[in-house]
DNA sequence: TCCTATGTTGTATG
DNA sequence: ACATACAACATAGG
């Protein structure tokens, strides 16, 4: 499920570990979520360590950890973050448990394209420090869209959505949903957007972004879907329609990921 | 059996 | 070097 506000939503249901000691860690070694990280040290960093804070930015998590020691988690197309009693046992998918004295944060990704970095150090790690800037920031100017766009000319606009130096967090949902919003078919090449529809496309983006933050996972420990006003609850159901026009959705590959559009309101303009 | 899945990355080709 | 397209990763569920 995860894309941005998702990722916000499981990185807050480990803040009942915050300020409390990590007694055991529990993984699975072979689980290819470690790709890349030293596991003997993780294990050795982070017991007896306090969970101090995190923070998500796009589709990434860091926890900082006391004695310098950062978890980054990214929980690719199924992972997600649990609480589950300090006596848990985990099961096949539960690849990294921190054992504290009142319960077990606990992370689990059954198909394993999510992952997990470590890292030791005064300061958080690179690959943290050099997420593109967030959408609802200052620097997601109309510029640097348009520049954006101008580079990746001949791709479809909705290939490009997906690109995380550019659009962080946005993932295939997020990305129709934007497109819906903006009138724009999703295979329109990038290069021949009008001005016009390169503003419409950029405030759409903060717009969607801000809503989702807004209404997922924002209330309690249930994550909540955004309402039948958008485009999101229709795109998997089968004859699913417009919130908009009524018109029958449209679903094909674009950008290699199955792609849900309106055609009475998005249309190839070139 | 075959197909799909809210993601990223490496590789081949232009 | 840059842009573009796509297979590969691993697993479950319809």
């Amino acid at each position: 499920m995860p894309e941005l506000a998702e990722v916000q939503f499981f990185r807050k249901r480990w803040d009942p570990g915050l300020a409390q000691k990590v007694i055991a860690v529990l993984l699975h070694p072979k689980a290819s979520v470690f790709r890349g990280c030293d596991i003997a040290q993780l294990a050795a960093s982070l017991t007896d360590s306090t969970l101090l804070s995190s923070a998500a930015a796009a589709k990434q998590m860091l926890f900082r950890f006391s004695g310098d020691t950062w978890l980054g988690i990214h929980l690719g197309m199924t992972g997600e973050l649990t609480i589950q009693p300090a006596d848990f046992a985990p099961r096949k998918h539960d690849h990294l448990v921190l054992r504290q004295r009142d319960r077990s944060l606990v992370f689990s990704d059954h198909r394993m394209f999510g992952r997990i970095q470590f890292s030791l150090g005064p300061s958080a790690p690179d690959w943290w420090t050099s997420i593109a800037p967030a959408i609802s920031s200052d620097s997601f100017t109309v510029d640097s869209v348009a520049n954006f766009l101008r580079r990746r000319a001949r791709s479809p606009v909705k290939a490009v959505l997906l690109m995380q130096e550019r659009f962080p967090g946005i993932g295939n949902w997020m990305a129709d949903e934007i497109l819906w919003r903006a009138a724009l078919h999703p295979k329109q090449p990038a290069g021949t957007l009008t001005t016009e529809q390169i503003t419409t496309l950029h405030r759409e983006c903060r717009w969607v972004c801000r809503q989702a933050l807004k209404i997922i996972g924002n209330e309690g420990d249930a994550l909540r879907d955004p309402p039948k006003t958008w485009l999101f609850p229709h795109r998997w159901e089968d004859g699913g329609r417009c919130p908009k026009t009524g018109a029958k959705l449209l679903r094909e590959e674009i950008g290699g990921r199955t792609t849900c559009w309106s055609p009475a309101r998005q249309k190839l303009t070139h």
